[in-house]
DNA sequence: GACTGTGAAGCCATTCACAGCT
DNA sequence: AGCTGTGAATGGCTTCACAGTC
């Protein structure tokens, strides 16, 4: 077990291996083996083992893998043997339906707050949660100590935002508007386009087909 | 200028470079260099020019690349200069956000229809289009020409859904649901978890932070 | 016999560095 | 002098293949 450089590549994998992992054992699954996951999630068998390999040893040779002992390690892993603490910025369309995706709860992941600058949207109810103004940001972010932030709002206000969101302490960014954001170094950000993707499928059919 | 196998990050940078030119186009901007569209987008000038160079040579040494032509030649590699017929499957939160989403309209993908097996959702308008049962979905498919389609429905019907769009013909499929679905070798599947990328961010605070 | 864990090999993408133009 | 286009070098991820274990 060295721990050094994971890739990214890895980790992405580790969070859906542990989907498929939390539907085996819902299924009353015990044992799996690589090759098992492997099929299950579509990658190789190999790639499974060397995954799980920069973790540590969770298997036994000749047999395979506990399925409860394996997901709680991986959910050990992806750090989500405990709740973080979500703020989504822009209560549009999308960021309405993250604040509602139920996939996010169940994994710990707690909406503790929803703001916009649209004085209209305001008030709305969001199941628990009420869009609030902007303004009460920091004073959110203290109080419920919130660990991520997720930007939807227009392109024009992301970096604004951002900068609202580092000065309030939050250390991890989701992005999903199409900007480049600047972030100090000591915070987390990623970018989530959804545009992108259809696009490679254009490409793709365009191309290949 | 030699087409043999694009990388796929190659295909996912040339959409957001896209975004940028347009963006500079509208703000008058007429040269630009590989260097300028590096930092504009967050990457190196040198990926940005191998990038560009899969599919042709678009520059001026000395100079640089303008702006209208080089913005029109990345819309036509990625097969934009056309309209795309999209069908959305699952109007719940995401179904119903990514109808409305006015990102995809803008380049060029027109959501022929969108369908739900809930009777309860069936006839909800969401701007042009209404919700229309599961029924109609070949009959859909043929009429508007659709060449991609968008599940996001629960993982328990995800691969009913897709075996359905390729009977009808559907030859890309964009996948929100977290399961592996199964298609034939002709038909380009690609998969987007939300969740993943908030698990990286997990993750990353935990083993970095 | 079956399956894990892992060094080594292979492969693919990114970065370097410079020749070639303007 | 400035910037593109590109072969060569580098770096990193994936696959191979097998020793180790049950």
């Amino acid at each position: 077990m060295k721990i050094y450089k994971i890739p990214e590549a890895t980790v992405m994998r580790l969070s859906i291996y542990s989907r498929y992992l939390y539907q085996l054992a819902g299924d009353g699954v015990e044992t799996i083996s690589s090759g098992e996951i492997a099929r299950g999630v579509g990658v190789s068998s190999a790639q499974v083992r060397k995954d799980l390999a920069y973790f540590g040893e969770f298997g036994t040779r000749g047999v395979g893998y506990n399925v409860d002992d394996l997901y709680g390690h991986v959910m050990k892993i992806l750090g989500l043997d405990k709740m973080w603490n979500v703020i989504i910025i822009g209560a549009g369309k999308l960021g309405s339906a993250l604040a509602l995706y139920k996939g996010f709860v169940k994994r710990g992941f707690n909406i503790s707050a929803i703001l916009d600058a649209d004085q209209g949207k305001i008030g709305t109810e969001l199941e628990k949660v009420v869009v609030e103004p902007m303004d009460v940001l920091a004073e959110r972010v203290k109080e419920h100590n919130v660990n991520i932030g997720i930007i939807t709002v227009p392109t024009i206000s992301a970096q604004e935002v951002t900068d609202k969101l580092v000065a309030a302490g939050v250390k991890a960014i989701l992005n999903f508007s199409p900007r480049v954001l600047n972030v100090p170094s000591d915070v987390i950000l990623r970018n989530v386009d959804l545009s992108v993707h259809l696009e490679v499928l254009s490409f793709k059919l365009d191309y290949q087909g």
